[in-house]
RNA sequence: GGAGAGAUGCCUGAGUGGCCGAAAGGAACAGUUUGCUAAACUGUCGUACGGGUAACUGUACCGAGGGUUCGAAUCCCUCUCUCUCCGCCA
């Protein structure tokens, strides 16, 4: 959420970058959450006057009676009660205009960073950089669902009996895969420096609106009625959260966690073409990585966690490329984005692995998440980021599509360790 | 799930209606001194929203939300959470 001092101090770029994320009327929905606030300061400041007053009177009133001077301590205390009706009222209406504020607030998406690119469509992202060969495979090459299929290691009939489409079972070797996997990003990620965390798989209402899920994708998480509950669409919305209300020193920042948690997203609405096979499912598994970092630094460590992601992506030898994502395509949270995207030669297609963003300030401020400076003493929000590093099923698509041979499918060597097999025939 | 106890600042913990935004101790930070793998002393040490260039100042906040009262950390109600014992259980 956007504070409403930003949309004072930098009126005119708040506007321009929410017209470059396509939001409606922009800005005559940051000058009604101004006049808003100018309306909320007047009667608060009205409203600290009278108990200012009341304050000074009731202290009379202790005063007199400890002197037992009753009947002067009586009229004052009529007096007092002559203003608590102006008191209730005034207090009533800044309850409304705070909650109207907040309204204003809650729905305006972040401001892009200077650098994103303008456009509306995925065809207007622009191409940072790539690495490797994106051939299309040869004459006779498989997408990965037939390869599934063929060796028999992820069955998806049985996941749509025992819980419904997007739910498979992983077997044999496929199962050992998505261990070996998740074992080996969460390696990688300790090596660079990321404090490995396992987080709570479902999470409250407060977590939901701190790290922004909510309100805006409420329709895309499983919900739990009975009690309160939401599974995860993301390991970013426990681990972030795990810092909310905090106040952390200067000195230890960054923060650098890495989490490994199922993921689950109801995709209300998007199931269709593109989406056979692995491309999209209901639960899947990803290692995540959380970032909580000192303003001036954030862009500096959103290009290092770029940098990570890319290195995973290479020693898997998948062929990728970078995209810089448009103000249309981005996400409510985010002020810049970076997609990876591996080249599936067997669909001729690339696909989404990877999202690595800075969200600056906009989860931080809800989530109130901040430090205190050394030299001023004063308090100040940190900036969030997050990756994926990496979200498994387009991996596998990946690996799967991109390594069958007539002999079987190659695992990639510095997996090996870790599946303890070669091949999957 | 049953019974009881509790929730105070970074931590421990005092505070049962006005002198409490809150004692004391610890931690942390700064300074002084003695000196050397530290000690002693002194000082600083919550957050948010207003006003002010600033010093400073007003208001709110003692789990959350309501209520009583001239006045609430303190009394009442509701909720949430924690702890102990019992039950159940991976």
């Amino acid at each position: 959420m956007l504070q409403i001092q930003q949309l004072r101090d930098e009126k005119e770029r708040i506007i321009l970058g929410l017209e470059k994320k396509f939001v409606l009327n922009a800005s005559e929905q940051v000058e009604k959450a101004i006049l808003l606030d100018n309306e909320r300061k007047e009667i608060q400041s009205n409203l600290n006057k009278f108990q200012e007053e009341v304050n000074k009177l009731s202290a009379e009133v202790g005063q007199l009676m400890k002197s037992g001077q009753k009947e002067q301590a009586e009229a004052i205390k009529l007096q007092v009660a002559g203003k608590k009706g102006e008191i209730k009222t005034l207090e009533e209406k800044t309850a409304v205009l705070e909650d109207s504020l907040f309204n204003a607030l809650v729905v305006l998406p972040n401001v892009p960073h200077v650098s994103v690119p303008n456009g509306r469509t995925p065809e207007e992202n622009e191409l940072v950089e790539s690495w490797g060969e994106s051939k299309n495979m040869p004459e006779g090459s498989l997408p990965h669902w037939d390869l599934i299929a063929k060796y028999d290691i992820i069955d998806f009939e049985n996941g749509n009996k025992v819980s419904g489409a997007g739910f498979p079972f992983y077997k044999g070797k496929g199962a050992k895969l998505q261990r070996a996997l998740i074992n080996f990003f969460l390696d990688e990620a300790e090596k660079a420096g990321y404090n490995e965390m396992q987080p709570p798989i479902v999470i409250n209402k407060e977590s939901g609106y701190g790290t922004g899920q909510l309100p805006d994708k409420d329709g895309q998480m499983y919900h739990i009625q009975e009690d309160g509950l939401y599974m995860i669409p993301t390991a970013e919305v426990p681990i972030t959260n795990y810092f909310r209300d905090t106040i952390l020193k200067e000195t230890e920042l960054p923060k650098k966690c890495v989490g490994y948690t199922p993921c689950f997203r109801r995709e209300a609405g998007s199931w269709g073409a593109h989406v056979r096979g692995l491309n999209r499912l209901h639960q899947f598994d990803k290692v995540e990585i959380v970032q909580i970092a000192h303003p001036d630094q954030s862009y500096l460590i959103l290009e290092d966690m770029r940098k990570y992601v890319q290195g995973l992506l290479e020693k898997l030898n998948l062929p990728y490329r970078v995209l810089r994502l448009c103000g249309g395509d981005m996400s409510q949270t985010s002020a810049l984005t970076y997609d990876m995207e591996v080249y599936s030669g067997a669909q001729a297609r690339w696909l989404e692995v990877s999202s690595v963003s800075n969200f600056e300030t906009f989860q931080s401020n809800r989530l109130k998440l901040r430090a205190k400076s050394e030299e001023t003493k004063k308090t100040f929000l940190l900036h969030t980021l997050n990756g994926s590093a990496l979200a498994l099923p387009r991996i596998v698509a990946a690996l799967l599509e991109n390594n069958q041979t007539p002999e079987g499918i190659r695992i990639p060597d510095v997996l090996v360790p870790y599946t303890r097999f070669e091949w999957i025939n």
